[in-house]
DNA sequence: AACTGTGAAGAGTTTCACAGCG
DNA sequence: CGCTGTGAAACTCTTCACAGTT
């Protein structure tokens, strides 16, 4: 229908952030590209697919701002998120109470190995994996967070994928498959550290040039 | 002096990893193209900016290629990385023993809260921020991680400026200031779940249509 | 006067398509 | 023949610059 460029949303967050964290009524877009480090033309092009909601000669108002990208983010429901992978990542992302900028709710996490089935982490307990279809259907998990090695971790998404889950937040090291309806977002530490390493050693290299 | 576009970057790491997985000693553009789920032309052209390394007819080396790739990236040394804030994040990060595809070793973990000081965590030490700028020059550590709550996360990233560090990976929710020649990597959960968020709300439209 | 909204130019990225090499 | 390497086209994203609005 509409259309916001990816690169777009992908900066959506960060002005929703920003603006909750400011004080004033109003907020110009060189203000607010201060707060995200970005270009101020950046901010107006990037706010104009959401409408015409800045006012010429004074800015934006901020709650209405921070409504505008909430209702555009689907942040005006709350989503139930399932994570499977009770390593050490997963458990800190189980315990990692307010997750992320509220709306998001942990309502299941699960891991394969019977050893830790049973137990508690963040106030929740370890499910099994058999269980997985059921929970996702009963709870509407809706977004799947996968933090197993990297071994086990298609055969997670494929299971997730089985369920209905169209939405996956990937940890471990290594490219999915998945229908073209799904969205997996990857997050790598170790591709991460791999381009840190790349720009350090470019940087080692522009000293002696 | 060369300059390999960002995008490009971006990718060699998920080719590096594709290819140490892959078994037969050559491999085409068109098969890596595949294990990594891109354009078999997008392999080929990322590629060729490393140097002409294909064999027409035939396809790529893989030990070659492995070799250039590492080279290219800078992992044909080992770099020392400190972590700062032992959270939970902070804390599975540190126990996360084969920090990604080797050549990064953690040889520091800080955090400002007096009752962690002391405590054990996977195998170090945590060490106080006093002493954080000398063991940033005594140990060499050259990458800097932090993993605080975002309140302190610039803060954090100031020290590690003053101190030496020009590669960052920031997993606070907060966008940091910094010189222009400190290189900062941001991952950022709350941001790609509220993308999650975007993206399935966009599909809930779709049925509709 | 101050600021938004946006056409248009510019930069970067992806993809195509094919010449050229082994 | 099969596959790389690469110009050129197509697309996306960023930035400029300014007309238009309050």
């Amino acid at each position: 229908m509409k259309g916001i460029p990816p690169a777009t949303v992908q900066r959506l967050p960060i002005y929703l952030r920003c603006l909750t964290e400011y004080g004033p009524e109003t907020i110009s877009s060189e203000t607010l590209a201060q707060l995200a480090r970005v270009n101020s033309a950046k901010v107006r092009k990037d706010l104009s697919f959401l409408g015409s909601y800045g006012t010429r000669g004074v800015g934006y108002d901020v709650d209405h701002l921070v409504y505008q990208i909430s209702r555009e983010l689907g942040l005006t429901k709350d989503w139930a998120v399932c994570i499977v992978g009770m390593g050490n990542l997963g458990k800190a992302l189980a315990k990692y109470g307010g997750f992320g900028e509220r709306g998001f709710a942990v309502l299941g996490i699960f891991d394969a190995d019977p050893d830790k089935i049973g137990k508690k982490t963040g106030g929740r307990t370890i499910e099994p994996m058999s269980g997985f279809e059921h929970a996702v259907k009963e709870r509407q998990l809706s977004i799947g967070v996968i933090t197993t090695p990297a071994s086990s971790a298609q055969e997670v998404a494929d299971l997730m994928v089985d369920a209905g889950i169209t939405s996956i937040l990937n940890f471990a090291p290594t490219v999915l498959s998945k229908p073209e309806n799904v969205d997996v977002r990857r997050v790598d530490l170790s591709t991460e550290l791999q381009i840190c390493s790349f720009y350090l050693t470019r940087a080692a290299g522009k000293q002696a040039s």
